[in-house]
DNA sequence: CCAATTTGTTCGAAAAAACTGAATAGTTTT
DNA sequence: AAAACTATTCAGTTTTTTCGAACAAATTGG
């Protein structure tokens, strides 16, 4: 390879400035030594790149190839060294956070705040999964945190995980709704002849299992917590909700919780990663996340 | 940028020869001459790119980035090299030249063939368009040469084209077509019963204009030449046709021509190409065609 | 287990490359 | 016609790169 970053770089200049002498001023050289560095990168190549005309060199087809796709090169270069400085530096170049859908983003905000502020260049994406689909994004790949959802029911080797919070689910109806005319607590039957709201799972390979799933009910299938919440609040169907999603909506009571005799399960969520995960990023996430308060 | 493509010419060698001593080998040179230019380069990056594990070298994470993104950009350059020497030689990098569905590409081949025998390293790009769309292409910097179709009815700025085949157009049935049984010559009336086949312009921004459409015929269009040709053979429909494309059609008889009271057209079919255009392919395949006898 | 081999590094010397500054010649501006 | 600006040439200097011998550490082989 006959060919010099610095060249290209001299090339670029003086096409920027117009002249040999003012690229040779803001390269801080001397008109000479471009004069022999491009003489020099002729040679090399094989074909002219400057042709005289009048007192002023202008660019051959050829010379031109060369500083188009030669400035094109010379951003992929700069860009590549910052990455490997980013590499360097221990932070990763990129981390995926997928967040659970019953967890709330809204209490995420903060932390993904924190990490912002110190300016560690690190690119965070947000991936939303749904049940099973979060572990699943873990596995593959596609994410390097898991905030909420369960733990694997077999331990998984290499995955590491934790619990962060109890998620108390109770039967939530909108408050207009007929089954709150009804006597408490309510038994399956009287459920049954009501739509239902359930969230599909997003995992891809997993046999699909809908959560708490009751047999001969309507149903109406979501992709999200924030969509059941949505159908709930309208009316249109009643299903589970974990507690801590819908406290303001209990308050402004929008939405009613009933008391079933089907006893509400507390589930418990996990952050879960990977155990040979060793980035700064992934690290700082998982500390910050297991000694927050919730 | 401090960085040199023959560092990381040299970091290539190490990884695919496996060690300092057989890369130097490789590269003609020393091994302390590596070992100074990889010091160099951590010293100008302000990263450490091989760190010792016994008696031999492996590469850091930044380093390993360096490394693949560096083989990737040593090609990108010297695909620049290539592309400015072919651009140095005078011969065009990429050629794009349209056939007018009118013409026939088999007569086109052998020219085609003999260029590629000059192993001019050019790229050559056959388009094929109908009618006025061929023109559009030159204009529009689609195509580079245009072969057969229309001279512009106005001259256009800028636009070169000579007359190369006169191009003799038949009204043309199935060998089994009713209309054959008829006496000749045929009239309008005689023929406005049966579908006629007609070619749909290509132009994109020209007002539509079919191509010696007849009034109250029913009409069917097609995109090509070769389609109106297949339609005809099978008896769908019937049309004009240029004769020197359905010759052998007419020599086995599975098409036959038969005289109208209209008379037939003979239009000129044109090479077109741009007046400005000073590559050595363009200039190449202009001459050569017009050169030639048909 | 010890000698031989292979590894990468250090260091002084030598070679090559890059850079400088003054002189020069041509072109445009004033 | 002089002044200002262009890029280039060239001899001399500085910097960078390369070499090769000597060395230390790690592995291999008999």
């Amino acid at each position: 390879m006959k060919l010099t970053l610095d060249a290209l770089e001299v090339l670029d200049a003086i096409d920027k400035k117009g002249s040999f002498a003012a690229a040779a001023n803001a390269l801080f050289r001397v008109p000479s030594t471009l004069t022999y560095t491009i003489q020099k990168l002729e040679e090399d190549l094989g074909f002219v790149i400057f042709r005289k005309e009048g007192r002023r060199s202008v660019l051959t087809p050829a010379g031109r190839v060369l500083l188009e796709e030669g400035r094109s090169l010379l951003l992929a270069t700069q860009a590549m060294i910052d990455k490997a400085h980013q590499v360097d530096s221990g932070w990763e170049v990129r981390l995926n956070i997928a967040l659970d859908t019953v967890w709330d983003t809204q209490q995420f905000l903060p932390i993904l705040t924190e990490f912002q502020q110190l300016n560690t260049g690190v690119e965070i994406n947000l991936l939303e999964e749904v049940m099973g689909g979060s572990l699943e994004a873990l596995i593959e790949d596609r994410a390097d945190i898991v905030l909420g959802g369960p733990a694997p029911n077999t331990p998984i080797q290499g995955l590491q995980f934790k619990e962060v919070i109890q998620s108390q689910w109770c039967f939530v109806t909108a408050n207009h709704h007929p089954l709150t005319q009804t006597n408490l607590p309510l038994t399956n039957e009287m459920i049954a002849p009501y739509t239902s709201i359930v969230i599909k799972d997003s995992s891809r390979h997993s046999p699909i299992k809908s959560h708490r799933l009751m047999d001969k009910q309507k149903q109406i299938k979501v992709a999200s917590m924030q969509q059941k919440i949505s159908l709930i609040e309208a009316g249109i169907g009643v299903g589970f909700l974990p507690k801590h999603k819908i406290q303001n909506k209990l308050d402004e009571g929008t939405l009613v919780t009933l008391e079933t005799t089907e006893p509400t399960a507390i589930t418990p969520q996990y952050c879960s990663w990977k155990s040979n995960n060793k980035g700064k990023a992934a690290r700082w996430f998982i500390d910050r996340i297991l000694s927050e308060k919730i």
